[in-house]
DNA sequence: TCTGGGGTCCTAGGACCC
DNA sequence: TCTGGGGTCCTAGGACCC
């Protein structure tokens, strides 16, 4: 398999470089993306005059003003965010064919095998940014390696508008003196897990070895591993660039300005949200089989309850009647609530329960493994294998699945 | 410091089935 | 008589990402 050359390219402060765009006279000044300074909610994005503050995405929005109230505080244009994405889009399509967005602001380019048409990567990557800030005036930071992780993290430490490169062979050097913060997919908890034992870099990860690692953290640990190689590793990372993939949840929540025990407003709310939720199901073509709302009251505790059905919907009024249902049974009146949820799973492409075909099969299928099963308890357990596994030898553990027949479905990742 | 909204993935217990 | 050993599905919660 050869080495991979994969860009992975991140817009700089996103938000506040496209409202530059439209309003220059932003330009150098604090700016906070989210909402109005006294506002329930978090900021979207912060320009580096803010950051300076110590102002940061995801920090509540009072606590953003408490820090730099003289900052310019902006509510935020979703459709030009959108449209600029797809601008950026356009122009990273003519450097690979393969190129995924991982966000509204970010992507991943497949870039090996590039060489002879747009030269070595550090060139290459010269090139692209330059054809972004000429295409869309909005500054990004592009980063090199031999895997998306490592990429990713490159894109990361050459903010803003920069461009690093991990040379093939180089991962395991250049990521050990790194703290393990940097690693996606290590969190506030994560990292606090590993300090209390003394972990702060990603070479310690290394010399913990794979074995103790997943042992200790089970899947995280294992993940975590490949990672501190600039592998990438676990579930996250997984796949081709720019595979296409359905979404595996849709769903809508609102937080109220105010909390509210209301119930008509409520179940307005619920029914709206539902709604939205339906809308989108529709735009999919897609068809929803557990239904789940989500509750948090004043003090922040939150709930789920979920209900599937027996057949998949795309309905608003199913939705509906069964987030209805969920609600009544759960919310504790009067409590006031602050936020509601309507959340859509186990997505599937047709209404349809399994066809019937479909099910008849699975019922031999079982009844097969029935009589086999009673033979292996009369003869023992090399007595019976199936056609498939016959002739092979060893059979201890016969999983062979002869085509046609359902099996165990559970060919995922990893 | 009074904490959004839209997602993905993982864990864990219990029901249920053979 | 101190109790199987798979497997899958369902539900709830939580970490994490942008």
């Amino acid at each position: 398999m050869p080495i991979r050359t994969i860009f992975h390219v991140d817009m700089d402060a996103f938000f506040v470089s496209v409202e530059e765009l439209f309003d220059p006279s932003l330009k150098g000044k604090p700016v906070v993306v989210g909402g109005r300074a006294n506002e329930r909610g978090v900021v979207s994005a912060a320009s580096y005059a803010a950051r300076k503050y110590g102002v940061h995405s995801a920090m509540p929005l009072r606590r953003a003003y408490q820090l730099c109230p003289k900052a310019v505080f902006l509510p935020g244009h979703p459709s030009r965010y959108r449209d600029y994405s797809g601008k950026v889009h356009e122009v990273l399509k003519k450097f690979s064919p393969r190129v995924e967005m991982a966000s509204i602001d970010e992507a991943y380019l497949e870039m090996t095998g590039t060489e002879r048409l747009l030269g070595p990567p550090l060139a290459a990557g010269q090139l692209l940014h330059d054809a972004i800030a000429a295409e869309t005036k909005l500054p990004c930071s592009i980063g090199i390696g031999t895997s998306r992780l490592v990429a990713k993290i490159c894109s990361a430490m050459s903010k803003p508008h920069g461009m690093l490169c991990v040379t093939p062979g180089a991962e395991a050097a250049f990521l050990a003196p790194l703290d393990i913060r940097k690693i996606p997919g290590v969190g506030k908890v994560t990292e606090k897990g590993f300090r209390e034992r003394g972990i702060h870099k990603i070479g310690q990860l290394s010399e913990l070895g794979e074995a103790y690692l997943e042992k200790t953290w089970g899947k995280l640990g294992l993940a975590l591993a490949g990672k501190a190689q600039g592998l990438d590793a676990g579930a996250w990372f997984q796949g081709e660039i720019g595979a296409v993939e359905y979404p595996k949840s849709i769903s809508h929540e609102t937080t109220f300005s105010q909390d509210t025990a209301d119930v008509k407003r409520l179940e307005s709310t619920l029914a709206k949200l539902s709604q939205m939720v339906g809308r989108r199901l529709r735009g999919h073509g897609l068809y929803g089989r557990t239904i789940q709302i989500k509750l948090r009251y004043s003090d922040f505790s939150t709930f789920t309850r979920a209900h599937s059905l027996d057949e998949a919907t795309q309905l608003d009024t199913v939705i509906l009647e069964t987030v209805q249902k969920l609600f009544r049974r759960n919310w504790k009146q009067p409590r006031p609530i602050r936020l509601l949820g309507v959340h859509v799973a186990g997505l599937e492409e047709s209404p349809g329960q399994l066809d019937l075909i479909e099910e008849d099969r699975k019922r031999r299928w079982g009844q097969a493994l029935r009589a086999v099963d009673t033979l292996r308890d009369r003869f023992g357990e090399g007595s019976v294998g199936l056609a498939s596994a016959i002739g092979h030898g060893r059979q201890e553990r016969v999983h062979e699945n002869p085509a046609g027949l359902p099996g165990h479905g559970g060919d995922k990742d990893e």
